[in-house]
Formats: structure tokens, sequence, C-alpha cells
RNA sequence: GGUGAGAUGGCUGAGUGGUCGAAAGCACCGGUCUUGAAAACCGGCAUGGGUUUGUAGCCCAUCUAGAGUUCAAAUCUCUAUCUCACCGCCA
């Protein structure tokens, strides 16, 4: 959610950034509703104020023992005119609150202005793509000759396209990444482990900005009067750990990680990536989740980002860091990087996190707040949040990436903890 | 699932339908005192919004949330949510 005041004090200029994303604002529109939101509103608190006034004097006529009828026929044709201003502005002002929680977050100044992917500038790679002196196979050929690891049909059968079965060495070597990276970031990057809900109420989607607008990338549950949503990623829960709260200045910043399962309806994608692990409706995600003060919520991004790149680095994948362009840039994103790893079978970078400041986006719809020691006040905090990293994607990396010629996968170094004693696959 | 009790500011906790945005304490901030600190004493201290050049003033809202009764609701009624206790069920 952008800052109302904002909005009415500079509205065009803030209509150009957004259009820059691909936003059209109709300012004509919004002005016109504001204007009369303005003169509603001051109405309605002038009625409130009389009304106020009148009965508190009645409350002290009647305490003198004066007769009160009089009084009492006067203010009942003013609380009509109350009730009618007051539902006239709540109709207006959830117009306007619709408008607002659908427009998108204001693109930072450093964000190159771009219509879609192919705008995103590259701005560092790291390590070498490996030779290979045979013939690859990609990771689900790769699994599936390794004892079925990856069993698509078995997740047809249980559950429908888009889900998987992992068995076996496969299901051992997942598992590893995803402790590995959770351990990674606990112990040397300084996160809090959480283990959080999978299915949360509205409010926390509204507070991330999944809700309103996204709703049917989802999973949605109905249990009556309780309405639940599968999260998409931790960052919600996590995020939202903050929502409705003041929390100590000398608390921050505060860093939260959490390895979790993740469902998206992928609704809008009906035909991509189709083959394999890419992009499955569960799967599972190591989230980095940060709240932190305002001016320093673009260094925390710099080292977010660093975050989730030491885990390929420490995988030895190689891979390359993109800045997403203004076109490519997420709902409540004010700058994004993606890290995209190396797959050789597609011989090409596929993205592998995302790293975002949210700015106050997130913070003004949570009501994330903090108290500056300085001014006193309280203050919007700023979020951010990466995976570090998708393990499933983490998982057809190091497939792909370590296969051998005989069809065997090598464990990478520092999973071998992680794996009993196996330092082959197959 | 059943029964009962609750939900008040950053925290604890008062609050007969009418100057209650809300006592008191703690925490916090400022000051006096002190070589410094503590203690003591004095003062300040909610949030969101509107209006406005204004971090001034004035106004509105907020005592879990939503409806309702009333001239007037923290206070009365209903519903929901959550918390606690006991019972039942359960990994």
């Amino acid at each position: 959610m952008l800052d109302s005041k904002l909005l009415r004090a500079d509205l065009d200029t803030i209509a150009a950034k957004l259009a820059g994303r691909g936003f059209k604002l109709d300012t004509a529109t919004f002005n016109a509703l504001e204007d009369e939101r303005k003169k509603l509103q001051v109405r309605t608190q002038e009625l409130q104020s009389e009304r106020n006034t009148r009965s508190k004097s009645i409350g002290q006529a009647k305490a003198r023992g004066e007769d009160i009828q009089p009084l009492l026929a006067e203010v009942g044709q003013l609380g009509a005119k109350l009730d009618l201003a007051k539902e006239e502005l709540s109709v207006l002002l959830a117009k306007i609150d619709h408008i607002l929680s659908a427009m998108p977050n204001i693109p930072d100044a450093s964000v190159p202005s771009g219509d879609n992917e192919d705008d995103n500038v590259e701005i560092r790679r790291w390590g070498t793509p490996r030779e290979f002196d045979f013939d690859i196979k990609d990771h689900v050929d790769l699994a599936t000759a390794l004892d079925k690891g990856l069993d698509f049909e078995s997740g047809a059968k249980l559950s429908g396209t888009r889900f998987v079965v992992i068995k076996g060495q496969m299901a051992r070597l997942n598992r590893a990444l995803g402790q590995f990276m959770l351990d990674l970031h606990t112990d040397n990057h300084g996160y809090t482990e959480a283990n959080v809900p999978l299915l949360v109420n509205h409010d926390s989607l509204y507070g991330t900005g999944q809700l309103p607008k996204f709703s049917e990338d989802l999973f949605h549950t109905d249990l009556g009067s309780k309405k639940f949503s599968l999260i998409p990623t931790a960052e919600v829960p996590l995020t939202n750990l903050v929502r409705d709260e003041i929390v100590d200045e000398a608390e921050l910043p505060i860093k939260y990680s959490a390895l979790s399962s993740c469902f998206r309806s992928e609704a809008g994608s009906s035909g991509r990536d189709i083959r394999g692990l890419i992009r499955q409706h569960q799967f599972d995600k190591v989230e980095l989740v940060q709240l932190v003060k305002p001016e320093t919520s673009f260094a925390a991004l710099d080292e977010l980002t660093g975050h989730a790149e030491k885990v390929l680095q420490l995988l030895e994948l190689p891979y390359r860091t993109v800045i997403l362009c203004t076109g490519d840039i997420g709902f409540s994103a004010m700058k994004t990087f993606d890290i995209e790893v190396w797959l050789p079978a597609q011989n090409t970078y596929r993205e592998i996190s995302s790293c975002s400041n949210m700015g106050d986006f997130q913070a003004r719809r949570m009501q994330a707040r903090y108290r500056n020691k300085a001014t006193k006040k309280t203050e919007l905090l700023h979020t951010l949040n990466g995976s570090g990293l998708a393990v499933g994607r983490t998982l057809v990396a190091v497939l792909e990436n370590y296969q051998q010629a005989d069809g065997t996968i090598l464990v990478p170094e520092v999973l071998k903890p992680y794996m009993g004693g196996l330092t082959q696959l197959g």
C-alpha cells in the first residue's frame, strides 16, 4: 500500500512512476473520488462533532435536573443526517481503499526501466559452467534412472499434474539441501529459525500483498466461518510476525528464516515448464525475511541477496544475479534481485531465488512499526525477503551439474555431512 | 465438540450508560539533586485520520472485531475471533 498522503500531494509523479512498471493509474477518477472524500469526511465529522456536543449538554442538563425533552427532539434529526453521511462516507472510503490496495509499489530510482524480463540487467556472474565430455541428461531422466527418485506418475495419481513424489536417495538429497540452507542462515548469517503455519488467514495474505489482487494464485480452504489459504511462500507468515506490532528500535534488524512447503496454483502458467520439478504446485523453500529500519533497507537487500548467493557458492553451482527492470518487478517490491542458477540441460540460467526490498509497502498494510528513539515517533518498518533458496530447483541444479557419464550423481562436498555417508547417488 | 471465565494504552491493571482517551503502577523520556550513578522528587508520555504552510491549534475515530439498543456505549444486547480452565476426542 502506498502512502495516501503522498498520493494526494503528488499524484502525477507517482502515476508516471507506476506507468513505468506497466500500471495505469486513472488520475482523473482518483482525483474526483478524493475531492468527494474530502467534502464528505469533513461534513461527517462536523455532524459527529455537533452531536457529541449536544449529547454532552443533555447529560449536563439531566444532572442539573432540568427537562431534557426539547433537547432530545433537536438531536433526533441530527442523528439521521449523521447516519446517512457515515454510510455514504464508508462506501466511498471502501472504493478508494479498493483502488489503493490494488496499486503496486513504486520502483526505486536504481531500478532499470524496461517492459519485461528481457530488459532485466545482469549485474554479476559467479562460477564457470562445467564442460561435459558426454551426452548430458536433464534432471527428469537422471532421477528416473535412479530408482524413479522423482516419481511424477505417482504424484499425478495421488494429486494431479504438477505434483511429485520424491523417493529414496533423491528424497534424502532434497532433505539435505533444505537442512544445509537453514543451518547456513541460522548459524552463519544471523537469522532466527522459525517453523510457521502453512495455512494462514486472509489478514496475513493482505499484509504481504497477495490479497486482494492475486487470490487466484493461491490454494484456498473454506471451513464454514474459517477461511485459510495455503502459503505461496514462508514470506507470508514470517513477515506477518510483526503485523500490528510496535517493535523496539534496539531489536532491529529482525531476521527470520524458515524451511517450509509452499503452494501455488500456477493459474496463469498452464503449459509452461510442464516437464520436471521446475514449476510444481507444492515445493520446499528456505525463506529469508528481514525487518529493518527504513534507512538501512537497501544495504539489507544487498546483504540478504549475498546470503542467498552464498548457498550456491558453497554448493559450487554457477549462477548469475540480475536486477529486475521496472516491467518485471513484483507487485510489492521497490527493488528486486533474481539469482539464476546454471542448468546444463537447458543450457541456460534459471531463477532460483528472488530477493526484494518492499520498503514500507507491506509494513503500511500490516501496520508494522517501530519506535524511533531519536524522534520518539512510531514509524513504519521496511520489510525484505528472499529465497535462500528454492529447494526443488536447487535439487534440479545439483542433479544436472553433478551428473557423471554413467548416470550417477556426485554429492556436493557441503552436503556430505547430511547424507549419512552417501557420496554418490546411484 | 461441551461447559465456564475472560479480552482495556509498550506492559500490568481500575473503570455506577453521561466532561472517560480512559485511574493507578511499571517501563520509557526530560529535569532537580549528585563528582558520577542509584534512590527520591517534579514534569512528560497512546494510535490512526481530517483540516491546515504547519512536528501549532481545532476536530473525528479507536477500550479484540462486526452488528444493534440509546440523545449518549469501554460500560447494555447479539454474533465472530482469540485466550484461559475443566471434560470429551485426537497425532
